[in-house]
DNA sequence: CTGTCAACTTGACGATGTCAAGATAACTAC
DNA sequence: GTAGTTATCTTGACATCGTCAAGTTGACAG
């Protein structure tokens, strides 16, 4: 698996190759051409794999959907309680947002993969099932008697705003540590509206 | 003013071209050379008149924060009770990013223009202006006991990840006409975290 | 050893961003 | 009104990009 043939993994060193570059000169700057040079091989080795570039994009986003899910779930079963699970998918939201900045922004903008691709549907989907059925197992009195759908919704907006506003630097204002401050401060806030 | 020169007005007449790419074609088309075929002039007029590709993405961002500030002021004043502003001003931010897609595409992604641009940061700061001074002028018991600035971020955040989630079609499965009563069924959900 | 097939390479094409240099129209000064 | 200046735009070039067609190379089956 190593280097049994011309390559050995280049799927993999070329995805690795795109993180690279999206941390480094940012999402903007990634190319089929410039990944393929950080990995060894020619211009046009990317496409045979991935067919083109947005089907790299979209190869690199399952990628990140798959660690986004495992993290999810791993938050949810860390709590006992069903509002503690509920703070904890939050907080490992942005957690992974922060931490896995380039996953997340090819994972959310439409533009930067193919929605439609089968596989990257079935991993986001189950992703979302995470925060689903926490919700879903929330009495009525917990969610304040709202429907677990507005609720899971409301939550998914709250903390994915946070997130790209972080991320897209509206809020540079602040240091990465004061943002998970701020984000216990906006859990907290429970504004009525 | 029509046609005094050259061309009369080439600066409007490309950032309309960009609006125009982006609706037909998304955010990942726009180019100086199309917008300048657009305008029909040649293909390096625009640089002359924005520098470079960023320089003509944040003109127009800048211009779509124009309106965006105007709608928010206009939101604001269109209630009488605070939180009826409050409401106002959310509604009317995911109304914005419906209608206006091409600008709030551009005015939120930070690889889309240059955020350090002084009149940039101006018109951006004047925007949240709005909303810091409708939550800055809510009683202690409307915010819940909550500081004001987190009131404010948790709004924001709740409001902008609604709008982009809608955008970038993760929530493909509702209509626009869903997306409204969404909104209204987030607002009243309120829950607790 | 030979044939087949997947994994790449090579070379080309049009499109793009950017830069340097030139042309042209408006404005200013006299 | 005419000469000089300046802003506006054009022309041409270059490197880079995504994509495609065709060729090459290595592994594996029979």
């Amino acid at each position: 698996m190593s280097d049994n043939y011309h390559h050995g993994d280049l799927q993999n060193a070329l995805l690795h190759a795109v993180g690279e570059i999206i941390e480094e000169k940012g999402v903007g700057a990634v190319s089929l051409r410039e990944a393929a040079r950080r990995a060894g091989v020619s211009h046009s080795a990317p496409a045979h794999h991935f067919g083109d570039k947005i089907g790299m994009l979209t190869a690199f986003a399952r990628k990140g959907f798959e660690e986004f899910g495992q993290r999810m779930q791993a938050a949810a079963d860390s709590a006992d309680e069903v509002d503690a699970k509920f703070r904890a998918i939050g907080v490992e939201y942005i957690r992974f947002a922060v931490e896995r900045r380039p996953y997340f922004e090819v994972m959310f903008r439409s533009e930067m993969h193919d929605s439609a691709d089968p596989d990257f549907k079935c991993v986001s989907k189950d992703s979302f099932g995470v925060l689903m059925s926490v919700v879903e197992s929330m009495s009525a009195e917990e969610l304040n008697g709202a429907d677990p759908m507005h609720a899971a919704m409301s939550a998914w907006a709250l903390v994915h705003g946070l997130a790209t506003l972080w991320l897209d630097g509206t809020l540079s204002q602040f240091t990465d540590e004061d943002l998970f401050t701020l984000v216990q401060g906006v859990f907290e806030a429970d504004i009525k509206v």
